[in-house]
DNA sequence: TGTACATCAGTGAACGCGCGTTCACTGATGTAC
DNA sequence: TGTACATCAGTGAACGCGCGTTCACTGATGTAC
């Protein structure tokens, strides 16, 4: 009957979701490296062994975990854009940047599993690209919405080097439909600001130097917007 | 004899050079998460328990590995600076910048120990500040000096906030005598944009995004000059 | 210069720990006739 | 509706590994008289 097959499957759905959770916690408690499946196991209250039923290794839980906060990241821009009136790009910015550094702080671990130094060994398979690019896509939206508007005065500024029209083709296709090259480079310089800031701010390096940290955070990312060209 | 006693001293000074030397290569191959006093015990042909004259523990070693790695970026960007002409403030920015990346890629596990996720576990001791403030000296002289010689010129922007004054008012102290606050906010914002674009390229973040790397890094660094007021 | 003693370097065995993964197995749950 | 069979979940033991750290010890190197 296909109904009780559809009851074993939910068990199995529930206990994979139990798994990521517990694997989830232990990762915010001790970061990657501390993640163990004997550990999961335990605390699941099963035999080590049972959890290969459900992950075939312990890379492929830390896959689950890193495509769930890829996703997490993209909702949480996601959501913050939403709740902005669509014309005012650069409060749809600024509220998308702050969705991204209160998730991080809220997550440390886990941004550092995304953002971070990468997991020695691990090797990220394909399924974590569409994830993980989520994100981008929120903040391609907001650049391009402003640049279809006619809204986008960036001040002046170099070109881009030669080099780069490839990459900037190929991000216009992705996420950023009709922006010329020099709008591209400056949403990449922007972009990796934003994660400078957020990683300095998580992994110490603010420490015994900036005090207010959300409001220098602001700060960087006021002058960011101004930087693209989003109106003041 | 004191000679003799120096004669002990060497040998025991020049372990303590070797040991760090291989763990060096140890962090090179695998990361902070692989460095292990057996291992480095293994290769120095010692037992491990031998180690233990030399390193009072495994957080020791990373200690000195730390230091090192600071003081290592610290002569990059001091050697760098040195090299050109005083007046050129753009182009020593530019410069310490490009040794700061290319000593990252040439060192990606030390960097990533000292400017990617915390060793779980590991707490920095005091010792550490000293060095790892060393590169800010040098960006703060070539800020300071255009600043002294009234070659800053930074484009219009927002105040910074007002919870930062005593912030920057310690890092005038410490590294940017007599800039003006917002100087000083730009110069961080600057910063974290320096190793946010550093830490993309060496995480993988910019893998099949941006294919002339040295290029977008030359245009954004450029870019941050211009923010920062430096001369075109 | 020679001897008695103190300091230091390195050994080898051991403690206690946790890990990922495999494998043969027992029961329970579902499927087909 | 009832029975024979196949699938799946979870067990328990084991393999083989490496780790940091401690400790009592042997020799060698240096020191003081």
């Amino acid at each position: 009957m296909s109904a009780s097959r559809t009851a074993r499957e939910r068990v199995r759905a529930e206990l994979i979701r139990e798994i990521t959770e517990i694997a989830r916690t232990q990762l915010a408690r001790e970061g990657a490296g501390g993640l163990s499946l004997r550990a999961v196991a335990r605390e699941m209250g099963m035999v080590s062994s049972a959890i290969y039923r459900y992950f075939a290794s312990r890379d492929d839980l830390l896959t689950a975990l890193i495509i769930d906060g890829y996703n997490a990241v993209g909702d949480a821009a996601q959501v913050a854009d939403a709740a902005c009136p669509r014309e005012d790009y650069t409060g749809r910015w600024l509220a998308v940047c702050r969705a991204v550094r209160e998730w991080a702080l809220a997550h440390p671990h886990e941004y550092a599993l995304l953002y971070g130094s990468p997991v020695p060994g691990y090797r990220a398979p394909q399924d974590t690209i569409g994830p993980a690019t989520r994100y981008a896509l929120v903040f391609g939206r907001i650049i391009g919405d402003a640049h279809a508007a006619g809204a986008l005065d960036p001040p002046p500024g170099d070109p881009a080097p030669a080099s780069f029209t490839g990459d900037a083709e190929r991000l216009r296709e992705a996420v950023l439909p009709r922006a010329p090259d020099e709008v591209v480079a400056r949403a990449l310089t922007a972009w990796s600001s934003l994660f400078g800031s957020v990683s300095f701010e998580l992994f110490g390096q603010f420490d015994n130097v900036i005090t207010d940290r959300a409001a220098v955070f602001d700060h960087n990312m006021t002058t960011l917007a101004r930087f693209l060209g989003l109106p003041a």
